[in-house]
DNA sequence: CTGAAAGCGCTAACAT
DNA sequence: ATGTTAGCGCTTTCAG
């Protein structure tokens, strides 16, 4: 077994084939410029050697690492996940590699994050923010010479690109939609209030109510299942329950669809229920659960597109911007029956 | 701004503090060796350009890049993004960055990440291979200089350590659970039949269902939802329909749970459902569903860590194994309704 | 069409 | 405790 053996040098090549490195290096890096029959020699000792070339000295000659970085929340939430896929094949479009890091939404380790990315010369960088204020991030991200796309969540009071969705305007004709419906006591629970998207979603549903003269019902202290099991509790005790429960993050819908479930609440009966964001299983649930539809897939591959736009230009002095550098992209009501809808939209 | 200007190098910093080179480069790498005024001057002299040493010379120089590859079907898959979020932490403990490239279960594209992550020098391989039997996957990976590691599946006639759940166990067990029940027709449905997890769990379940004498009823060629509901109208028509289906993949168990609903099969009245992979709404829905929940993250954390130790074996020259090479982790079944047990397991 | 040689930024002997 | 220097493997002028 050569199993150890330390991988051959373009300089091995060369010699092999009884050329100079220069013409080696030519061959790798398209052939042009070669003898024909130069060019053969050496694929050939290429071949025999099982030869490839060492990506970190070609960085060290000032080029491309060829890796993005992609730094989100986490990989196991199903957005994300979606996203970085999208973002990854992008990145293979574009003959790159994408590294993930993942933050749980805490600002050091996004900032070290950063850091860390830069330090291995990734080209570019993609970056859902926790923290839409964090100033040490901005003034890092400032520093970075890489171009940088902010993903599903916009760094504000800075001029870096971002790719998001239209969080306001979903929430708000989220709610419109139940209170066309009749529902007058609309509740809304969430958590995690400082992220960008759901304090957007908590103003999409503030609007809605409160131009139609309706109270608003917020419990923004939801974290695990229990809490929000106890929050329902507390709404079926009140003295005027609610009549509709909007829940602004999948894994809170679920949870309150549970819950309601438990408790013995018929939906939409004596509750609806609307979720933001769509799950596999909220079309095939009894009742089905009506959601707020993000476009996840495209918010990772324009963010990546955008990414590699930004690459293009700093390479090439060219003047256009064909693609604008904030994109805010719609999101759909997917009509079910948990909001009272009795003709659900076509099955699967 | 200073948006544009290169990145300060060591030796700047260097002439900056008035020091040697080599000195700062101790100072990078801990300081030791060094006076401790010295020390403070590069630290400033760091501090005030912001130097961020170039990881591509340090690679160069023969040293580990901090980087390891995983290689998985996909990254939106829950399995895997679960694997790879588990392994991103370990490799995180380990100083290291994951990169993430998929393969959609395509040879070609196996191969490819592999040679691509090899030029990459990255430190380490995790791979998820589609096809036991790939040989030319296999001597490529023979020729790698690095550690490698198997997940999920095993890569059979080569020494790769790998890290998979007991599928076999895990499908025959719970085919035993549906005999005790009294079905006597179980049928099984998947996909993917060349899938090593996938054939695994075909053996499991034929061997239990016929070591108790009952018929094989197994169809194999399961994609989509539609096959999934074709499937199952062909199954309800049949001279004897089965009193028990077996889906041996998440997406086809959900299908199937979706199918029986539409098509008016009483859940485990008339037919009973048993799913291999537990999912998050498995609980919640009417009725809850059995399923054979395997140690996801567990597999991904794992290999992760024998990847490094595998690192660190080749680093220093030690000989003791604390850690089995080949590791196959076992499966739960979670009882639930869907198979007829009463007396489902506490809920959530 | 081809080769010699100069580094890219960093580390590690080897001196001092 | 600190500086000098020789490369790591590759690309790239600049000459032939």
């Amino acid at each position: 077994m050569t199993k150890k053996t330390k991988a051959p040098t373009l300089s091995e090549v060369a010699r092999k084939a009884g050329v100079g490195t220069t013409t080696v290096s030519r061959v790798i890096n398209g052939g042009n410029r070669v003898d024909p029959k130069t060019l053969a020699r050496v694929r050939k000792a290429i071949e025999a050697l099982s030869y490839m070339p060492n990506q970190a000295a070609r960085i060290l000659k000032g080029h491309r690492t060829k890796t993005i970085g992609l730094i989100i929340p986490s990989i196991a939430d199903p957005f994300f996940a979606s996203c970085a896929e999208a973002a990854q094949v992008i990145a293979r479009t574009h003959d790159s590699l994408l590294i993930v890091t993942t933050t749980h939404n805490e600002p050091e380790a996004e900032i070290e994050s950063v850091k860390v990315l830069m330090q291995h010369q990734t080209d570019g960088l993609i970056i859902a923010p926790s923290d839409t204020d964090n100033s040490a991030l901005r003034s890092l991200l400032a520093r970075a010479s890489v171009p940088v796309v902010a993903l599903d969540r916009p760094l504000p009071h800075s001029s870096i690109p971002f790719v998001v969705a239209d969080n306001f305007a979903g929430a708000n004709l989220a709610t419109q939609h139940l209170i066309g419906h009749g529902y007058r006591r609309i509740a809304c629970m969430t958590g995690e209030k400082t992220l960008y998207t759901i304090r957007e979603r908590v103003s999409g549903y503030r609007q809605a109510v409160e131009s139609a003269g309706l109270p608003v019902i917020l419990d923004d202290s939801i974290s695990d299942y229990p809490s929000v099991e106890r929050a329902i509790r507390t709404l079926l005790g009140a003295a005027k329950p609610p009549d509709a429960i909007f829940t602004l993050k999948n894994s809170i819908t679920i949870s309150a669809f549970e819950a309601m479930q438990k408790l013995g609440v018929v939906i939409p009966g004596s509750m609806a229920l609307l979720g933001y964001d769509d799950f596999e299983l909220a079309e095939t649930v009894r009742p089905s659960i009506t959601v707020v539809r993000q476009p996840i897939e495209e918010i990772g591959r324009m963010a990546a597109e955008i990414l590699f736009e930004e690459l293009q230009r700093s390479r090439v002095r060219t003047i256009d911007h064909r693609r604008p550098r904030e994109v805010q992209l719609g999101t759909r009501l997917v009509r079910r029956s948990s909001c009272g809808c009795t003709a659900p939209q076509k099955a699967v």
